[in-house]
Order: C-alpha cells, then sequence, then structure tokens
DNA sequence: TTGTACGCGTTATCAT
DNA sequence: ATGATAACGCGTACAA
C-alpha cells in the first residue's frame, strides 16, 4: 500500500538533528521547546510538506478533532441553519464535522452514534432530547461531551441548547385565540415522528382547552414536511365532512405555504373564513405577498451557542447545562388582527 | 485518558485462547479462519461489547471508511437532495461522511481536502469541476478516488457525475425564443461565485445571440440565491432606466419565485408582458398557483450514482469516467405558450 | 530544553 | 487454518 504520508515527525527530525519529540512538540505548539527550534521545525515541516497523521495522532492521545453531528434531515430549512451556524464555529476551532442524517429514526441514530465512538469523536451533537435510552447511558457513562439541540430538557445527557417548543405551541394558540379562532386544526406528520412538533401540538392543545376549547382536529401526512405535503393534507381536510374548522396550524411556514395557497386557490377568504398559520419564520416568508403568522425561532444562533458550548465542554470547561432561547411570535396578514385586549368592544 | 475501548481484540483472543490475527481476521470477514472459529469469535466480540477502533485500523491498514464530500451551501435544496442521494449509498457500504462548506471558496476547499487526506480519507467528493490547480494536481498524483459532482468534463481529476449545465442554459434560451421572448434578462449572483451557473448564462446567451440578439441584460446580487435575493433583484432591475427585458431568466427557481411575487405585485401581467424562468424544479413548484418554467436537474439519482461510482473506484473497479446525466425543460404557466415549430402562420 | 522507551489497537507479512 | 513478529505514525511518561 502506498502511503500517503511519504514524510513524518521522524523524517523532519532526522533532517534537523532532532528527536521525534522536540518535532511534535513544537508542531504541536505546546510547551518544552526553545522558540528557536520550534521556528526551525515549522519552517521545515513546511518545506518537506509535512502533513500529520490524524489516525496516528487520535490512537495515540486518544483524543480526536472529529465531532459527530446527527440531524433529523438535509430537507428543511431550519437543521441546515442550525448546523451552518455550527460548522462555522468548528472550522474555526480545527473540528471536522462528520454527519448523520436519521431521518427521524432513533435506532439508527444509536448505531451512528457507535460508530461515532470508534472514530474516537471529540463529541457528539444529537437532535432533541428524545433517544434510545441504552444510547443515554452509554453516552453518560462514558461521559463524552455531548451536545442535544434544538428543544430543552431539565436533565439532558450533557449539555444542551434550544426552545421550548411547548410553549411556542401555546403562544401561538394563544394568539389564535385572541383572534376569535375557536375551530383550530393541526397539519403535522404522523406522530412519534417528530417529537418537537408534538409538543408544539401539545401546547397548543392545553391552551385552548384551557380556554374550554377541546376539539382540535389533527391532520397528519406521511410525507417529508414540505409544500406538497401543506397543500395535499389541506385538500383531504378540507374535503372532509363535518364542521370545517376555522384556523390551520401547520408543522412549519413550508407546509403553512402549501395549505395556503390551497385554501386561495379554493377561494376561501384569507384571513376571515380562515386563518393560516406556521412555525420558524422560513426565508420564504420575506416575500409572500401575505407573510405567513408564524414563530420566529433563532436557528443560527442556536447553532453558534451550542457549537461554543460543546467545545468548552472539549476542553474540559464547565458551562451552563441547558440554555434555552426565546421565541417570538410573528403576526402575519394570515390571522386575522387580535380583538383588542381591553375586549371585544374596544375601538382597536 | 480513560480508553473507550476496554475490550479489543487481544482480549477476545485471550478469552479464546486465539491469536489477535485470527479475531482480526474472523471479525473482518476475509478468509483465513474455519467458520466454525469465525463464529465463535462473532459471538464472544458481540458479548464482550467489542467495538474496532477505528484510527488504529486506519494507521495498520493505510485505509479507511471516510469519505470526505464538499459542497458549497447547505441552503439551497440541490445540494441537500445530491447528499443525500449519497449518503443513502454510502451508510449502505459502511461509510462515514465528513463535510464541508465551501460557500464557493475553493481555496478553503483545498485546505479542507488536505485535511481529509490527513484523516486518510478513502475517497473524495468535490463539487464542480473549478478547483485550484494545486489540489487537482495533488489528487491526480496521490491516486486517490475523487468524484466531482453537479458539473461535467471531458477531463476530470478521477471521475465525475453532472449535467451539462452550458447546454441547460442553451435549452432555455430556445424555448424562450421559440415562445418569441426578445429581450431576455438573467438574475443570478456576482461573476465567478456559482461557476455552474456562469455557463448556463453563457449557453443562453450564446443561444440568444445565434438568433441575432446579442443584448442580455444580466443582472447580479450579492447575496445568497434566495427567494429574496430574486426579489430584491427584480424590484432594482424593473426601476432602471431603458427598456423593459420581456422575460426574466434566474439563477434558481427560489429567486424566480421571489422575481414572480414582485412583478404579481407591480401588477405585470404574467407571462404576456413578462416571462420567468428558474432552474432545478425544485419543490415549491408543485404547488405554484403559477408553475414556473424551468429545467429539471435529477439530484438524488445523480447523488446515487455518484456515490455508486466512488465506491467502485475505492473497490478498485474501473468505472465510466465521466456521467452526464440529461436535463429537461419543464414548461410552466410563467412564459408564453411556444410558436409552433411549423413558423408564425402555422394554426398551431 | 531535549531525549529515550514504550504503548495506542490493529493489520501485513511470513512462517508453521 | 493459525500464529509470531513487526510495523503504522504519533504521543505519554519519565529521564537526563
Amino acid at each position: 500500500m502506498t502511503r500517503r504520508t511519504p514524510v513524518g515527525i521522524r523524517d523532519i527530525g532526522d533532517a534537523l538533528g532532532l528527536s521525534m519529540m522536540s518535532v511534535s512538540r513544537a508542531l504541536r505548539g505546546v510547551e518544552g521547546v526553545s522558540a528557536g527550534t520550534r521556528i526551525e521545525v515549522i519552517q521545515a515541516a513546511k518545506r518537506m510538506g509535512y502533513r500529520p497523521n490524524r489516525n496516528a495522532r487520535s490512537l495515540a492521545s486518544a483524543h480526536s478533532t472529529l465531532i459527530g453531528v446527527s440531524i433529523p434531515s438535509l430537507f428543511s430549512d431550519v437543521f441546515p441553519e442550525i448546523l451552518d451556524g455550527m460548522r462555522a464555529t468548528f472550522d474555526h476551532a480545527g473540528f471536522d464535522t462528520l454527519i448523520d442524517t436519521t431521518h427521524y429514526n432513533t435506532a439508527r441514530e444509536a448505531d451512528w452514534a457507535e460508530r461515532m465512538l470508534d472514530w474516537n469523536a471529540a463529541a457528539l451533537v444529537l437532535c432533541g432530547v428524545d433517544h434510545e435510552p441504552d444510547l443515554r447511558r452509554r453516552l453518560r457513562d462514558l461521559r463524552i461531551p455531548t451536545l442535544e439541540f434544538w428543544d430543552t430538557t431539565d436533565d439532558p445527557i450533557d449539555v444542551c441548547v434550544g426552545i421550548d417548543h411547548w410553549k411556542a405551541g401555546a403562544d401561538l394558540a394563544e394568539h389564535l385565540l385572541a383572534c376569535g379562532y375557536t375551530r383550530p386544526a393541526f397539519i403535522g406528520v404522523p406522530e412519534g415522528r417528530d417529537t418537537r412538533a408534538d409538543k408544539r401540538l401539545a401546547g397548543l392543545v392545553a391552551t385552548y382547552a384551557s380556554a374550554g376549547i377541546d376539539a382540535v382536529d389533527v391532520r397528519r401526512i406521511d410525507h417529508r414536511a414540505t409544500f406538497e405535503a401543506g397543500a395535499l393534507a389541506t385538500e383531504s381536510l378540507l374535503a372532509a365532512e363535518g364542521p370545517r374548522p376555522d384556523v390551520l396550524a401547520y408543522l412549519n411556514d413550508h407546509m403553512a405555504f402549501g395549505g395556503l395557497s390551497t385554501c386561495m386557490r379554493l377561494g376561501l377568504s384569507i384571513p376571515d373564513a380562515i386563518g393560516i398559520a406556521g412555525f420558524n419564520d422560513l426565508e420564504i416568508n420575506k416575500i409572500l405577498p401575505m407573510p405567513i403568522t408564524t414563530i420566529i425561532t433563532p436557528r443560527t444562533r442556536m447553532g453558534e451557542i451550542g457549537a461554543r458550548n460543546i467545545i468548552a465542554r472539549i476542553k474540559g470547561a464547565v458551562v451552563e447545562r441547558c440554555v434555552t432561547i426565546p421565541t417570538e411570535l410573528r403576526i402575519g396578514h394570515t390571522t386575522r388582527a387580535p380583538l383588542s385586549s381591553g375586549g371585544p368592544f374596544s375601538s382597536n
């Protein structure tokens, strides 16, 4: 087998009449070499085209610069944005990103995590806080730095950064109630697939329930959460028997836009006959003639904070175990103007 | 330092009274062990919770199961789809994906590629065929399996799979000419950033030129190729002095939808007063009330074919050096009906 | 500040 | 079919 590392630390040492250790120290930037030899070594390394063998490093030191990042899917705008926020920080700090897409399958996630451990990964980044119990235990026992992101919990595996999905759902419900919508529907994917969306739904249901409204029409479509999924689910919902919902809350803005298109095509008056709400405030919402009422989620910032914290953990620093970033309601044109908090007789 | 691999090949051998080599052979599934010992070893490995140390493996064998994949950006629908197509195949074959996002910076790409070599990567996957000359040379010299995707060339570093962007631009121009549009504009990002888009523009310009039309109004916006970028660029274009273009060709469907929104907001009649064309046939196009005329690109399939071929290369097989996948024009409602090929007097 | 001895966990090579 | 020995390239621990 032809080696791809023709020049190693030994060669530099030989060329300079130094021991391998001096070279190693100089190259890694650690204490224990005079400034002079360090410069000499670095120059020689450059001249000779030295490249470190990362596998050998990792084997010898039981450390590595590999960080494994697992996300459910690359098709969603939200995970790419979070990932991008992380990667900028990882790159800067010299870490490489080993990626996985789980497609919302926790067993696959667990298998992949083991592979990452086989690589001696410096840290693991997982989406959400719902994982295989075995994986949770194992990562804890191993004490490997682990970041859970997007969701939050009081008891993360190690550290976490995310938003409160239940509260986001509740906040949205509050707004819809204030707008006078009394027959809500939620359109999402099958239960258990996207547990964060399930939590938002739970927050919405609870809030409506505490206002005396127990009927939330839940529609689930077995499809990626796309524009098309939103359109299809909405068609089926509107074609169904029984009382029509007066407001449709979607799993995300893309599904919401699909639903919006369907409603407009059917000639439904928005937001009067029917309201529409999304989630995430995705980029498309900037250019829609009728911006969708949604919840703004801080995705890039979440990635940056998460990356910063997990790197601190790798270096052994103590960091805040759990960071919950607030979300914000964005009122668009797809929901009616809220009734004034002064009551229905206000002139607002 | 606490080791994360409490049980190694040696331990299994000790437990079974076998040498490390027999264990290694059994576990790797190579020849040289009796069926009986193999089963015994595999069971013992499972029972004892053996996990291979991948760095040690890679160091000893000068092979690894790491594949480095570099893409310009995660925000685009097209790269995630290609990547997803690849990953499915990689996963299945037992390869791990080390990812990079270049943000269209070839120098960063080259640096990252070196790091991948430091990891002893089994293969490199790069976007497009325009790279730092040094990187090209080096990968060739090293004979490391390399896949270039999305674009094509007669002379790839190693193997490539992609589409002919120049021809795609030309095909679109043919259609727009057939529709009777004579004052085309192209809306994209700064020249050199997205070299594939530059090639499509070149194909469009050449085709219009061969029809005697030399004026193509090119607008570039320094922004990610998003809905918003399309909207902003279109606003500025339509506000400009001089004759207004009668058809707008965009870098992709997202920018096109942004432009479409702007045109509709300004009350322009589409497709008569002004035509709109995109690129890629992205998912959003399925649900638009007015589907955008675009070019369908085979993204998932490209990823799968590319992954299959690069794995074959890793295994030493000979594969087609260059696969060019055809694209297809999708005629939407944002361009006028083409004049019949029979000429202007036809009753078509 | 510099150097020596050894180990990291596995695979290649050559023997039996 | 199985085993002994020697790398793989580097870092840790300790000595000088």
